[in-house]
DNA sequence: TAGATTGTTAATCGATTAACAATC
DNA sequence: TAGATTGTTAATCGATTAACAATC
């Protein structure tokens, strides 16, 4: 008897996605979407959709489609989103502050419950209803909200130590803005948003289309 | 005589972090660098660096591996990061801020050369040295400046026909933080940012570590 | 020369897509 | 019933890795 095989990461990844779809679906009235209409809605084809659905089970009926709700409510449950999840914020220059102050963050199933600086002027200060700590008390707040999600907002130079300090305190998923590979254990999940490598992949493409512009402006 | 394949764009994506780890390799007074050593750095295979290379060229010596600065050249040439690119953004709230304060972005090859948003209150006002503007001067913006690249930083709801607006200018690449997809046409490239989407992956295998926790507290 | 490491080919692995029986 | 669409299997496509001759 196999064990089914578990979902590939990149499935994950998109789950998050379909759940976002489904929820301006919902906003929209709409009860009852194909594979085709929400792939068309995201760009990606109806075969990946209910491929991907399949590792979890089997959420539409033939000839109809799926109920939106009823599909919403699956995949924020296979994602763990029915409950919140405390997470902390380090580093609180502009970016930092952004994330703070960004309604996406506070809602849709997690909740800030730490904003941490290492600069003495900054700690004390409040952004929104949410006080800046110093680094010695990140054990304490980690533990106390049994926090395991952090998000790490410093230079690129403070990043790693950062990094080694939440992992010690509990911290279990980091999501790092800061543009540098961080070095942690195999049962610690990174992920990365590195706006600026992003843009330098697009250059790649715009320095090999000045021709091509050239003949489409005819 | 066959037309040698097109690097994947997987390859083109990887290309900034191998520059990145070289620039920092630089700074670190590193002259010489092997496949094995660089890919320890940012987590990815000897292998998969000298096959991304070998899309590009030869780059490397046997038995000694690379010069870092020349590869460094090497790749910022390849992606066009020799000059700078002209850039607008649009939206100012918070996040767009902080896009427009961080020095990331307005160094390595970037240059913001407008900032847009559609708040009266805010037309005018100025972030560092850049003005905020209306969008009624996005055109002109974008044609004195021949921008190519663009970042939408506005509400979901808004982000669609600010992507139009920008197509219609000239913009033909987007980085979009707004947490919808957008549709383009194809000539047009478009990457996204979503925290949020990012940290539902996740929550994902937190909630199913709970009992790993455990066991690994022991 | 001996040791190290590249560039490249072939093998492997994994993800996407096409196709269709099942069934609403 | 006829038409639509799912869930799943098999085929295809593409990316990663292993291995090694070439060579510094």
């Amino acid at each position: 008897m196999e064990r089914p095989d578990a979902p590939p990461d990149v499935v994950i990844r998109r789950l998050p996605l379909y759940a976002r779809s489904l929820r301006y679906l919902l906003e929209e009235g709409v009860h009852s979407v194909s594979s085709q209409e929400l792939g068309e809605r995201i760009n990606v084809t109806a075969a990946q959709i209910r491929k991907d659905l399949s590792y979890f089970g089997e959420f539409g009926k033939q000839g109809i489609g799926y109920d939106v709700e009823k599909l919403l409510n699956h995949i924020d449950h296979i994602l763990g989103l029915t409950h919140h999840w405390p997470l902390v914020v380090v580093g609180v220059g502009s970016l930092g502050q952004a994330i703070a102050r960004y309604d996406g963050f506070q809602t849709q199933g997690l909740r800030i419950v730490g904003l941490f600086d290492s600069d003495p002027d900054k700690i004390g200060q409040m952004v929104d209803d949410l006080t800046i700590m110093d680094y010695s008390r990140l054990h304490a707040v980690i533990s106390e909200h049994q926090a395991r999600l952090a998000v790490i907002a410093v230079p690129a130079t403070r990043a790693q130590e950062v990094a080694d300090m939440l992992i010690e305190a509990g911290i279990r998923a980091i999501l790092n803005y800061a543009p540098i590979i961080l070095q942690t254990p195999d049962d610690v999940w990174v992920r990365y948003i590195d706006p600026v490598a992003v843009m330098h992949s697009l250059t790649y493409y715009l320095a090999r289309e000045q021709g091509g512009a050239e003949v489409k402006r005819r």
